[in-house]
Formats: C-alpha cells, sequence, structure tokens
DNA sequence: CGTTGATTTGAATATCCTCAACGTGCGTGG
DNA sequence: CCACGCACGTTGAGGATATTCAAATCAACG
C-alpha cells in the first residue's frame, strides 16, 4: 500500500514562535490575556518543520503529552487497520489543534501527515493544564476547542452515515472553504493539497467516485477546477445539494 | 416522522444522588479524593429521570453548562438535518458522559433520548471547572474523557467510511457488548434496547439491512437472538468479521 | 522524452436500498 | 377473552448507487 511515512521532522529554530502567535489567536488556537502572554512561552515550545508526506507525530498505546496546533500549510490525520484499509479521519487548516484525543492511552493509533511543506507547534499538555489551572479563560478555551473538535466529527459521522455521494462531497467542499475563510484565507480560491484518494477516503467513496463527482459540478458550472486548483464559482448551487443540520 | 420527543423529565428526588457514586467511579467517569468527596455535591446537583423516548436535554445553537452521565439505562444522541432525516450519533450507558460536545456554542442541536426508563446526573460544568482547578487529577480525568470521547468519535467514522454493512454491524455488537463489560454488566448477554432503525441510523444502513445481517449471523451460530435479547455465541466468529485499528 | 504517479473516463458488477408483503407481539377496546 | 390496530420486525424481488476493473490521458520530473 502506502509507504510508510517518515519521521524526519525539523525543530524550526531553536527560538521560540513568532509572538504574534500568542497574542492574536491568528495561528494558534489558545490565547492568554496580554499581561500573561509571557507564559505561553512555557506552553509551546517550538515550532517543528514537516515535509511534504512525513509524519509529525504517531499517537499510539501511550498517552501523549503534546498536541500541535497547524501554522502553516495542512495536515491529514489517517488510522490504518491490521487489513490494511486506511481512513482519514479529518485534514487541519492553520490555527486547529491537533492531537487531542491522545491524552488518553490505550486506543488506536493515528497518524498525522503533512499535506505539503508546514510548520506545526508543539504544545505541553502538562504545561497547558498547569496554566488553566491559573488562568480560567484559558481552561474554558480548552474545553471549547475540544467541545468543537467533538462536535465537527458529528458532522463527519452525519456526512457519512446519511448522505449520498454528491452530498458528502458538496459538504466536503463548503466546509473546507469555510475552515479557511474563518482563517481569514481565501474561500473561493483554493488548493486541494490532498489527492482525490485522500478525499475520497474521508468521505468514505473511491477515487473514481470523486473524480466524477468533480467532473460533474464543473460542468454544472458550480466549480472551476484545474486537477487542485478549485474555484467555487457557484456557493448557492453547491448549498442547494446539501440540507444543513438543524440547530 | 418521529414525534417530536417529549421534555417531560423529573427530578428524582430533592436529595443528591448516592454516594456511592462519586467514591466508586461506577456510575460517574469521574472521581476526588476521598478527603474532597464532599465537593462532589456542589458538581452534581441533582438525578433526572427519563421515560422512555423522552428527551432528556436538547443542546442547541446557545452553549450549555451542563453535561449528564448515565446513572441507569440507556440513551442515544441523534441530530436532524433539516430535510427531516436523521443520524444517531452513539448509544449512551452506564457510565458513559453526554453532552461534552455542547461546551461551546454555535453548532447544531442534538437531541439526547432515554432508549428506555433510565436515569442521569446532571453535572454543572462551571462548578466541574472550578473543582478543576483545585484538584489536577480531577481536570486531567476531565481531559481524558473527552479524549476518549474523541477516539470514540473515530472509530464511528472508520467504521462508516470502510467496512462494509457485514463488518458494521459485527463491530458494533462486539463494541457495545464490550462497553458493558467495562461497567461491570453482562459482556455475552444483553438487551438491545433501541430498535432495527435506530442500529440501522447509527451505522449507516437501513433497517433492514440490518434485520438481514442479524439473521444471518444467527443462522451461522455466531449469535442468538430473540427479537430484542442478544446472547453473544461465538466471539471468536464474530471477530474474525472486522479487522481491528493498528494501535 | 520516457517514466512514474495522479487523474479521468468507461463498462460491468456488487452491495445495499427501495418497495412491498407478511409476521409477531402487545395493548386497547369491544 | 378475543379481535383489532399498531408498531416493530422479517423476508423477498427488483433496482439504483457506488465500486471494481481496465484503459487512456495528463502532469511532473529526471
Amino acid at each position: 500500500m502506502k509507504t510508510i511515512p517518515a519521521a524526519t521532522v525539523r525543530q524550526v529554530d531553536k527560538a521560540h514562535p513568532c509572538d504574534r502567535c500568542y497574542q492574536s489567536r491568528f495561528c494558534l488556537p489558545i490565547a492568554l490575556p496580554p499581561e500573561q502572554t509571557g507564559r505561553m512561552r512555557e506552553i509551546v515550545h517550538r515550532t517543528m518543520r514537516v515535509g511534504k508526506g512525513e509524519c509529525l507525530f504517531r499517537s499510539g498505546a501511550a498517552a501523549m503529552d503534546k498536541v500541535y496546533a497547524v501554522h502553516v500549510g495542512s495536515f491529514k490525520s489517517v488510522v490504518h487497520s491490521t487489513d490494511g484499509r486506511q481512513q482519514i479521519l479529518g485534514f487541519h487548516v492553520p490555527g486547529e489543534l491537533m492531537g487531542l484525543e491522545n491524552l488518553v492511552a490505550r486506543r488506536h493509533a493515528i497518524d498525522v501527515v503533512a499535506l505539503e511543506e508546514s510548520e506545526a507547534c508543539e504544545v505541553n499538555v502538562r504545561d497547558l493544564e498547569l496554566a488553566a489551572r491559573d488562568v480560567s479563560t484559558l481552561q474554558h478555551q480548552l474545553h471549547c476547542l475540544m467541545g468543537d473538535r467533538l462536535a465537527r466529527a458529528q458532522q463527519d459521522q452525519f456526512n457519512l452515515g446519511s448522505a449520498h455521494a454528491e452530498e458528502r462531497l458538496a459538504r466536503f467542499l463548503l466546509d473546507f472553504s469555510q475552515r479557511l475563510k474563518a482563517r481569514g484565507l481565501s474561500s473561493w480560491q483554493l488548493t486541494l493539497h490532498m489527492t482525490r484518494e485522500e478525499m475520497a477516503s474521508y468521505l468514505g467513496l473511491t477515487m473514481e467516485t470523486v473524480s466524477r463527482l468533480l467532473s460533474r459540478f464543473h460542468r454544472d458550472g458550480l466549480i472551476r477546477l484545474s486537477v487542485r486548483e478549485l474555484q467555487i464559482t457557484d456557493r448557492e448551487g453547491l448549498a442547494a445539494l446539501i440540507a444543513p443540520l438543524e440547530s
């Protein structure tokens, strides 16, 4: 199947990551009040640079004491079954936290792999928990992040369980675009750094089905697409293919 | 479609739930050190009794400040799309925590409905967070619970995305039995309090497919089943139908 | 340029769904 | 007490959606 992802991860430099990350939430989804930002240096101790296709970390049987925030680029997280199948659990764009599911031991292994040249901040969970005990807003932010992550997983569950191929893909495109927009990136012109097969795995479909549907969306004037470069030309049209969840 | 679930929930009595819950983790998956168990009375303020088919709570647009632990019985959590479809996100047995995804606002609504006459402990999240700041083990337990919940969601994602109907059902039966066992309940003889349609929704299948597969499992001697009463007679045989996730 | 990997497209097939009929258990009212 | 209705469950036949297999096209890169 796939080659085992390499683990050549480099610390980007001896210094800490940019202070901008601490103060605005641009790339780190947690923040402390201005007078406490100095403490962030205890929590985030380094920034890792990861090449395309390389593995940032593998969460395994043992509980980890690190989580990672996407700084630049994008990642996928993927589980493998013992018979060689694999399922992509999600894609991660700047500002999103990875590894929250690994605070507890005794679970399946998940590989987190870069889809392109990327950077991630390593966050020490012990220090984070320690700081959360002093700063209630941080504690609450952390709980919100986990809640948010759980809500996302549930949306995926709905998509896999109750939607046909067309709707699954439409949902994915809109959601992905939405998440980029939330980080101030372009929401109508974007690059799909994952392969068709990776999209398919995430959506519980095959590569061929995804390809056919993308072609159809293109024919119907919903998107413009040249391989990896995507433009959403008719957001309304795409949205018409999906039924939003009740709120 | 389905009738809107009633909301007639009764507080079981004016007193607090049994202290046994505080000390052992039998029905409440969080605990404080012995000398602090008194504080649990602040955190858990009441026990709710819910009739079959009734709604314990609906998490909606607003962030909630409560989570619930199953005490007796079982629950399902379900999302609805605006066009009337519904997806069951999970079933909850004694000792499991519900509502963790609702600490953050601005999300889809989820109904949590009792599958039988049930009881749940209401936990005040504000008080819980407050206590977690004093007691680091509690804080860590909470994070582990959320991590565990996330890991479960990811398993479901694998099941929905990468497994055929037969494997999905086999996984469900084994997992469900396993979870009951973890709470000291019988793992080989159990009652499926959910309907075939509810199982099907959870598994992303139709009622008919589930029914056919259960019949087949029965014919093949893997299970004994009379409507809702299930015996797992050949655990190995069932396990042979699934490929576990790598760890 | 030729090789490699990703993507697209087509045709045949399989799995699962839809529709429909029938069976079963249970509570209700005659 | 029995008949009836109703909800749930089972089983079958046919059909649709998505998969599998296969081949052709395209892009990147040495």
